[in-house]
DNA sequence: TAAGTTATTTCGCGGGTCGAAATAACCTAA
DNA sequence: TTAGGTTATTTCGACCCGCGAAATAACTTA
């Protein structure tokens, strides 16, 4: 139960300003104050600010149009952000521009049962690397699972000994001595494929099909948490005509028992058929066009589209975007649009557009960057 | 695709100094400074400019607490506000204080089937008998159907001859000579309730369980209305085990189709028992305990609440209100509440309220009064 | 090289908020 | 009943923000 924190200083003008210079849309102040619609004078004091707080650079001048020519603005060259992506046996880490671009990632294994202090120093070790040379603007981290986004910690018990409570923000913040954003693996996938697609309005959902099933929702561009954190989860919606299978969760029927890529391998050995071990091994099959593999994998898209027509019908988002392992399956994703349009009304999709995400596997780290960057900034200045 | 609106002037400052004397959180000017945080000159400043508004008046001075007295501040008690909710065969129109309360209600009969033209001047006469001797501060009127907010009209074609297209908001505006605000019922029940139970903070869900079923969305205090102002739909949501019912939408298994009131009048029939032709006759029948119509009713309640655990699963609302007629009915709460406790995840329940509305009827006159209240006062500043 | 064009900065205004001080309107107790 | 303390409200000067007009800068072009 949280209070509302302090609203950010979200000059809005500033955000903006950074934004239309990392797309590109404008190049100098006065592109900037004729796109904004906002006065020339207004534009100039807040890129000056941008300037001081290393966020802007100069570089150069643009070519004339008949008179003065333009100061050409870029984002600083020499400013990075750095994400984190935690996962069960791996952490992903991305370098990114000012604009949030995805410069380079790298993989590490490392293993969350160890607990945060030795997990964290080696994420710390590769950003120590990558920033050679560089500024850290800000970090954004990604942790599997509930997160209290107001401590930046896990927050609710859950299989990561040492974790709960832990404020992993705190700590990198202080290590690295600069902004830290956390939030919780769907959240920042949906936040980073929204933004990559929408920018700052409309609404969407980011699923992730792999070896288990989650989404993130964003709402008017913002991240939708719900009460107690715990929105978008889908992988629990009861499926009709699923067979009754138990879940984890005490109930039988669930999306997860079907759909969850951990439910193919399962269902391949049910047939008795003992070739896949992995999702991975089931989707590698499907595309081999093996016949068994196929079915079991359009059946999990059908049954993906049957939980999600009822959000969509409920939620009406302007797009779905599907990111896992899964979701690099043409028949899947032909299987979840399939339903989704057959089951849903057409007001709700007339325009939806159901896909596979942009930013693919990077999802979460380019939300991570995003966030870490919308925040960072606000306090820069 | 409506491009997003100018954003009101929205003081802030006023709309919350508006919202501390309505509830009588704060009777002064200098309880308001202290309340709000805010310097006690600027408390002045804005009070003077809502004085001036006619919004507030000043009513004497109160007790004193050691020093001078405050001067008390109340909403004007001549302004009102006045609401509409066009249905069916009648249209139920409230009078509300400047707080929003609800004066008195009165119901006319009316037939949509007439056009907007006939139907609006039966509304306004009422109105213009109801503000005698009043000003008329703003009004709300609520639309079966989609609305698009911006224009004030109905969106789609329906089953409202003449009425799609029609400036509702406009022709009310231009005969009222105040600020008109248009919405569909659904959003403007939500929106009602709401604000009663949560004001401008946190997520729920209104259902309205009657003869038929819909809902609205309210996502940190605002209406959330998707990407083609369709959100809110969950009478398509299919329901397993529900017999694969045909329904008007084209599937079969619809919620719409087991658990509406017009799906229990139906299923007594089929079952041989005429007695109930309307779903009031099959709630009075379960209030007198008849076993029939008892099972039906909870049976509904069942399933809308396995609908809803879907939801609350992917929405984390703060609360699920219900209205409507069958919202009346306590085994129906009862069974709704059982099933979205035993189907969701904990932490989406954990703090989740599912209640009757505390609105009941008029949750969309409040919701439509509010609205308008919140539009007029920003237009009136 | 003057004239026209475009880019950017300077400058003063109005609106909003603030804190400090002044003023107003009490209570209390000698 | 009057001085002294207390509380409520207004006045005042300062600051920040965004604006538009005008000045300035830096061109291109004839």
């Amino acid at each position: 139960m949280a209070d509302t924190p302090d609203r950010t200083t979200d000059d809005g003008h500033s955000r903006r300003i950074l934004d239309l210079v990392a797309r590109g849309e404008a190049r100098s102040r006065s592109e900037l104050a004729s796109v904004l619609g906002i006065a020339a004078s207004t534009v100039g004091i807040r890129v000056q600010a941008l300037l001081d707080a290393g966020i802007l650079q100069e570089a150069g001048t643009g070519t004339s149009r008949g008179g003065r020519r333009p100061r050409v603005l870029q984002l600083a060259a020499d400013g990075i952000v750095l994400s984190v992506d935690l996962g069960g046996g791996h952490a992903r880490i991305g370098r990114h521009a000012l604009s949030g671009a995805l410069l380079d990632t790298r993989s590490i294994a490392i293993d969350l049962a160890d607990g945060p202090l030795p997990t964290l120093d080696r994420v710390s070790s590769v950003f120590d690397e990558l920033s050679v040379d560089a500024r850290i603007h800000a970090i954004g981290v990604s942790l599997p699972g509930p997160v209290d986004i107001a401590t930046g910690s896990v927050d609710q018990p859950s299989r990561m000994p040492g974790w709960p409570g832990f404020r992993v923000g705190e700590h990198m913040a202080a290590r690295h001595g600069t902004t830290v954003v956390v939030d919780n693996d769907a959240n920042l996938a949906a936040l980073g494929e929204h933004r990559e697609q929408f920018g700052h309005a409309h609404h969407s959902i980011t699923v992730k099909a792999g070896t288990a099933i989650g989404s993130g929702i964003i709402v008017d561009g913002l991240v939708h948490r719900g009460a107690t954190g715990a929105a978008g989860d889908i992988t629990h919606t009861r499926i009709d005509g699923s067979g009754d299978i138990p879940c984890s969760c005490g109930n039988t029927g669930c999306l997860e028992t079907v759909a969850s890529g951990a439910s193919l391998v399962r269902q391949m050995r049910e047939r008795g058929d003992e070739r896949a071990r992995t999702t991975a091994d089931v989707l590698t099959l499907a595309r081999d066009a093996d016949p068994l593999a196929t079915t079991l994998v359009r059946t999990a898209g059908t049954h993906l589209g049957q939980a999600l027509s009822g959000v969509v019908n409920f939620f009406n988002p302007h797009a779905v975007f599907l990111t896992g392992s899964m979701s690099a399956s043409e028949p899947f994703i032909a299987a979840v649009r399939s339903r989704v349009y057959e089951a849903c009304h057409p007001l709700a999709t007339q325009h939806l557009r159901i896909e596979s995400a942009v930013t693919g596997a990077d999802a979460i780290l380019h939300g991570a960057a995003r966030l870490a960057l919308e925040e960072g900034t606000a306090a820069a200045i």
